[in-house]
DNA sequence: GAGCCTATTATTAGATA
DNA sequence: ATATCTAATAATAGGCT
């Protein structure tokens, strides 16, 4: 059995989209309810599909209605304020996407010079094969690592008053983790790291508000898109 | 750490409700969201909060009059046929669970008596200890048993065709499982079988339509009940 | 197509920072 | 309050009947 993920795009088989359709309306109703009851609020759902003739409301043609009415007595101004559009709704997502991405890639670097490390330290390995962004990273795990063990050393010291270290005396590092450091290191790394977005995940290209079939397929206009 | 599964009634911790709410109005709106881009269909939500002094809707203000003005222009009659109310929902939601209830039941009956089988036969147990019903059902079980050795015997006989099976000769059931069985069995678990909710898991006693608080007490009437 | 099953994925309650 | 984490619950895609 094998269950991909699925797209987040139009559904092009008919049958499937159907299923689907019925499937995640009920969870729908179900969530709009328990929110309700939960939480002690107003909400109400409307949903228009060609499968049924009459629009599928939650929690009673009243309470809709009721909804609807408190709504529509606001101004504009106010109605719109806390309206949340298909595109911010997406630029939100996306921008949560880059931040976690971003993170997992500080992550990734981490874990790639703690390896280059090792690495160096048993032999396996050594600096004179690395590229110049890869040493200054290296250098800040060095440093950070040496101010761990530093900062290990003194606290063994004062714990244990007669301690004596052979050859664990406080060390310096090799490299400053100052502002100087962070700027030495190479632009295309930073750039990268600091805004991913300007490369080719933001918006501005139009790609992410371009309705997609999940066949991989674009259309336009999109038969559904608001 | 222990995370119970939370009661489906008004949350009465304060903060814990605003927790609760903000996290899942994003959830919905991003099912709201998901069902209407894969499945190609118009559907809208609004929620009203003491949170917020606006309403917050999806997919957008004009998303939103749009599906309404739809709405409004149905007679009355054509809006409230595919209604789905609190009352219908919940009495739903309770016949299924009875059904599951029923079933489950039904297959633990079957596990008890195959215990029970099992016991007779390595002689840690006798059936002189049962009841009437439980020698019933444990008939049952044991026509069963019996028919499905007595098929693989057969399906063995022509797999096999010099097969010799010493005392393995087809049986005979010692209980038929006739209608006239079915109609011996006492009242009381046939009864319950076939109509648990006649006893105490109906909506009749007015007990699921009722408000109540996570805390297990009765509130009427609930500040936000429609 | 409507229902049931279940491997997977998604949501979220409660804890913590 | 806000964010993050994770164990646990809930939803559901794809198969099957």
């Amino acid at each position: 059995m094998t269950r991909k993920k699925v797209k987040f795009a139009f559904i092009t088989n008919d049958s499937a989209r159907k299923a689907t359709f019925k499937k995640r309306k009920k969870g729908l109703m179900k969530k709009v309810n328990e929110l309700s009851t939960l939480c002690g609020i107003d909400a109400c759902a409307i949903i228009y599909s060609p499968y049924e003739a009459q629009p599928e409301v939650w929690p009673s043609n009243i309470g809709v209605q009721s909804v609807l009415a408190q709504f529509k007595r606001m101004p504009e101004m106010e109605q719109s304020k806390k309206m949340v559009n298909q595109e911010s709704f997406i630029r939100q997502r996306i921008t949560k996407a880059n931040e976690q991405l971003k993170k997992q890639i500080k992550e990734n670097r981490e874990k790639e010079m703690i390896e280059v490390m090792y690495q160096c330290l048993t032999g396996k390995g050594s600096i004179t094969n690395l590229i110049l962004p890869d040493l200054n990273d290296l250098g800040g795990l060095v440093d950070r690592t040496m101010t761990d063990i530093n900062r290990r050393i003194e606290s063994l010291k004062k714990t244990v008053p007669g301690l004596v270290m052979h050859g664990l005396e406080k060390r310096h590092a090799v490299h400053n983790s100052s502002a100087m450091d962070g700027m030495q290191r190479t632009q295309w790394f930073t750039d990268w790291m600091t805004n991913p977005s300007d490369h080719n995940l933001g918006l501005g290209q139009g790609y992410e508000m371009t309705p997609f079939l999940d066949n991989g397929n674009q259309i336009w206009p999109h038969p559904y898109f608001p």
